[in-house]
DNA sequence: CACGGAAACATACATTGTATGGAACTGCAA
DNA sequence: TTGCAGTTCCATACAATGTATGTTTCCGTG
């Protein structure tokens, strides 16, 4: 069986399936395919266009439903699941990829348009669309690293669309994110605590599978 | 200047500081010291002990006031732009150490401590305290990790307390965690919106510094 | 001054990604 | 079939890395 492009992703992809991304070497993904390392050059020009193949070939697994009637809370519910999904289908790449920032999500990524079009249906307005993706996809991948990695363990057992200048500088928005993710949080806290009247979602999160 | 433990994490600290992690090298430290780099190996036993030593001695420069008669959110607020101050007094560290898992947070630790007893005191009962724990800790590692990676960015510019088991296998806690994180941001995300008669939050989050 | 332990050093090795140049094969024209 | 051009493959080589191993230098104490 000749060497392709593909196929040396598909072997790449077993192999970190198996031991983890640290682990891969050229010289293995050679021996898997039954040829000399150097080979491999002809077919892809380093080890990082490997890695970026792995994610391309990842990335078009992804598949979500998008139920276009329901509402917006239960179709980023889904999304989110089976972003999972795909994620532990392949933990030990996708643990790296999101962590060694491996450009995984590209525009016209499923993902990201899936989570947009969720976001403005849910009535976020245009101009802050950009901000609250970023919020959505920060805290999707954030929480999925940290369950794939082991972090979350850790912790719990210790004792489109920019259409418009927002006038902050780069670092000026991250700060902006960065409170945006944190209140979002801290609101979220306070209804599933039932401080003040919210009422719906409060003690919901006692005690069920 | 004879060769010490602190000093060799110091100059590790400087050199990554100014290159990043992946520049280090034991041969640039050595060098960077003035001395041989087997030498080093007489302070430390090998070049994790040093990424390990660098994040103690980073830890400890946390510092947060405990505002004790506070409400809960504007502690927690605050507890997380102190971590966020530290973060980004050493970038290329912390977003390393957060990625990689350097087990950079350990028990007794003031952040962890200090996120405890503020969620302690929102009410969060005992035996869901680690939970929640996690929850925090996560989403703000998260973010920050995301930010001092630039993921943030790219994202929005596209177009202690166990006492109590919980019968639950790891992996089931895990979901149980990503779920409420994910339900935490929904109503988060619902609030803010003024979907439901929330309120208090409703808006401000549209055009401010 | 002698000596014993600690610190520093020089050398060496395995492993990594990959540059370089030649060998083998493949498809096609004559 | 033969000749040839281009593609694919492979053997060798190199620099960078972490670190094992053995030797030398230094420094405080008797």
């Amino acid at each position: 069986m000749p060497l392709s492009e593909a196929g040396i992703y598909a072997a790449a992809l077993r192999l970190i399936d198996a031991d983890g991304v640290e682990a891969l070497t050229m010289r293995k993904l050679a021996t898997a395919l039954d040829a000399n390392p150097m080979s491999l050059y002809h077919h892809v020009p380093n080890k990082d266009a490997v890695l970026h193949g792995v994610a391309r070939m990842v990335g078009t697994q992804f598949r979500t439903v998008t139920l276009e009637d329901a509402p917006w809370q239960e179709r980023l519910r889904l999304l989110a699941m089976d972003f999972r999904t795909l994620a532990h289908r392949h933990p030990m790449f996708m643990g790296y990829s999101f962590s060694h920032h491996v450009d995984f999500i590209q525009p016209e990524d499923p993902f990201l348009v899936a989570l947009t079009a969720i976001l403005d249906a849910a009535g976020v307005p245009h101009s802050e669309l950009p901000n609250f993706t970023a919020l959505g996809g920060v805290v999707i991948t954030g929480v999925l690293t940290a369950e794939l990695n082991g972090a979350l363990h850790r912790w719990s057992s210790l004792k489109p669309p920019t259409d418009g200048e927002d006038g902050l500088t780069p670092r000026g928005r991250d700060v902006r994110i960065f409170r945006l993710t944190l209140d979002t949080m801290i609101i979220g806290l306070e209804s599933q605590l039932g401080a003040d009247g919210a009422g719906q979602g409060a003690g919901h999160w006692i005690a069920q599978s």
